[in-house]
DNA sequence: TGTTCTTACGTCAACGTTGACGTAAGAAGA
DNA sequence: TCTTCTTACGTCAACGTTGACGTAAGAACA
């Protein structure tokens, strides 16, 4: 009775509309149907104890009354609380190797009847603690992190509290939890050394923000490939903490000046391969100059020269952790296990351009 | 006291990790701190009315017990009931298109403490329905469709419930709803007639899915302009459904084996323009078949030749639509919305290479 | 010194739902 | 025909939190 009285209220409000319009419970659908709120949750959730009658007469009540179940109340309540709800703190989710990792993601958790709450941290340590804070308060079954901080000791007890985390990309540090990496040294190294095979011996290698242990360990494979070629590090060759499409064209750049400049290079992440490659193009050196990048792109094989790159199956790395996801959901209690996955070289003719003077194999590919 | 004894069991069992350790509650923590529950509410909150001394006991509690607000709970609870979820369902969340939207969208509602629910369509009406049962079920704040359905009755229960509605891309049929789209009808023209200026009578068109409105309209643009340059359009020129890149490329191979094969081409969106240019490039044409593509992506100025498109300002997008949900969220009660952007015309090269014997201007542009 | 105000708490109920358990009526079995 | 079982409900309390309201103690004022 009060309740309708409520109603006849806000259907009385013509004008304002700063206070949504209450939904209806199924309070009000039993009182509808004229059972008890009890028989209208079984029959929305599908449990038995219902008659056919009874179970048609609280659905069209629930549909008269635009009834929506709600998912809060019912989390809030059930034993097994589940929310459904995964977090994915990316780095950029505009950005294709993000953009892929989510997509292939939110592919392996849909049909476990989990939603993917996404979003980007921009290599921004605070960032990433508000929005982990935010997703434990809305008590998210998991997380998947591509962390923007170095220490990771502040997800301890979440992980003890029951919280399943699967780092991508990058290694947790303080924590022991799933991961799924790529070996970042050996892929570094690989492009290095192809270069290197192309006769180059001044080779410049353009590395993402130094924080980034992704970063150190690229830079390591470079590092390795030189040494084990016998050639040593001209530290003017290689530029740490390149921030993006601009910085790196702007390193290139200065680079291509140098007295004695570099023949090829290797950069360590998309979006520096796409801005040297914008650098070689108006330096008209783009056929010059070897380039080798880090991370393939959807439109790679269309630039001129085609980009031979090291290759991460983003496809892949989302499937995988989204299984060892679920697989912790279901119960799985063993070790934190980590994958690391073998990056691979495509040629596809940027790569395979040789050091002036040292013919090797001919460069065109496409 | 109970509670105590059941905490100690959960500890006791040392095996079975199955069920998570319960998180604490203000339960807890009041009991921990020697306060009553709305007192741990309280500090939690910030609210005024406890002792600094108080407090600080509360907060020790808390981290003590590893204490985590539960936003369920509250949400449940409080009067202006938030959930502080936006739904955000795209076509392809690993597209470009999708992606770019999804991060300035998510930029834009971040301020506002609103977290975004994204997935993926895939042009499939049903798990569109299914999606949006979920969100709703989740008593999201809002939700941002980019809809895969032809028809969106179904969601006038939800707009009279007070759920603010913004569409995206395509416009809201059979629901009055604020709606942010580009002008698809000019932008194709404009492809178009650039296209015919350069001199091409046999221009193709290549486009989306036929039930996809924004793909109706884009030939639409493409038979004005046909029509304002008095040129009668041949059936065998305009395809459409073509269904991604593959398709696209074998689409554009058939074409260009035809008796009397077009000069140029018209394709309606981002995924049917890399195809095109792959099946360009392995005839060896794409140096003398013009090619406009409709969407930018980030890489279309390296393609060689550089690629001439129709952008949609993503960024702008994906800005408007969160600032009208936030808007409404604000409680802006006027009628439905309806921005319609006006797409460019980038001019790079792939657009401007004149029809064999009809020069015009230099196709360089790079 | 008595009155009023303010501060710092506490108590209670409610948000919408579901688990545990109770019960009446009819079916099945002895 | 009486007992037991099953089915189809209903009642009650609880999930974790907060709004409404109550109250005791001290401060401020006349």
């Amino acid at each position: 009775m009060r309740n309708t009285a409520i109603v006849t209220t806000t259907l009385t409000q013509a004008g304002g509309d700063r206070d949504r319009p209450a939904r209806s419970t199924m309070k009000d659908v039993a009182q509808l149907a004229g059972v008890s709120v009890k028989t209208v949750s079984r029959v929305v959730n599908g449990e038995a104890g219902a008659s056919v009658e009874v179970r048609e007469r609280v659905l069209r009540a629930a549909e008269r009354l635009d009834y929506r179940h709600n998912l809060g109340a019912s989390t809030l309540r059930r034993k097994d609380s589940r929310s459904g709800i995964v977090g994915a703190l990316l780095q950029d989710v505009g950005n294709s190797f993000s953009a892929g990792l989510l997509r292939a993601l939110e592919d392996s958790l849909r049909e476990a009847g989990l939603s993917v709450l996404a979003a980007s941290l921009d290599e921004e340590p605070e960032r990433e603690r508000g929005i982990v804070a935010d997703l434990v308060a809305r008590r998210a079954d998991g997380l998947v992190l591509m962390p923007a901080s170095r220490r990771h000791e502040y997800l301890v007890s979440e992980q003890r509290a029951g919280l399943p985390l699967v780092f991508v990309d990058r290694r947790p540090h303080g924590l022991d939890c799933d991961s799924v990496t790529v070996d970042n040294v050996l892929g570094a190294t690989r492009a290095t050394a192809h270069l290197i095979e192309g006769g180059h011996r001044r080779v410049a290698m353009l590395s993402d923000l130094e924080e980034i242990e992704t970063a150190q360990e690229r830079i390591a494979g470079y590092r390795a490939a030189l040494a084990a070629a016998g050639l040593e590090l001209d530290p003017s060759l290689l530029v740490p903490s390149v921030r993006g499409e601009e910085d790196a064209s702007r390193v290139v750049a200065k680079l291509l000046a140098l007295p004695d400049p570099p023949t090829a290079f290797v950069t360590g992440r998309n979006t520096l391969t796409i801005g040297a490659v914008r650098a070689l193009r108006s330096a008209g050196l783009s056929h010059q100059i070897a380039l080798v990048g880090f991370d393939d792109f959807p439109t790679a094989d269309l630039v001129e020269p085609a980009l031979t790159v090291i290759r991460q199956d983003v496809q892949r790395i989302g499937a995988e952790v989204g299984r060892l996801l679920l697989d912790r959901l279901d119960g799985a209690a063993g070790p934190p296990k980590h994958l690391v996955l073998e990056p691979s070289l495509v040629r596809r003719g940027s790569g395979e351009i040789t050091a002036p003077g040292r013919p090797r194999t001919a460069a065109r590919s496409d």
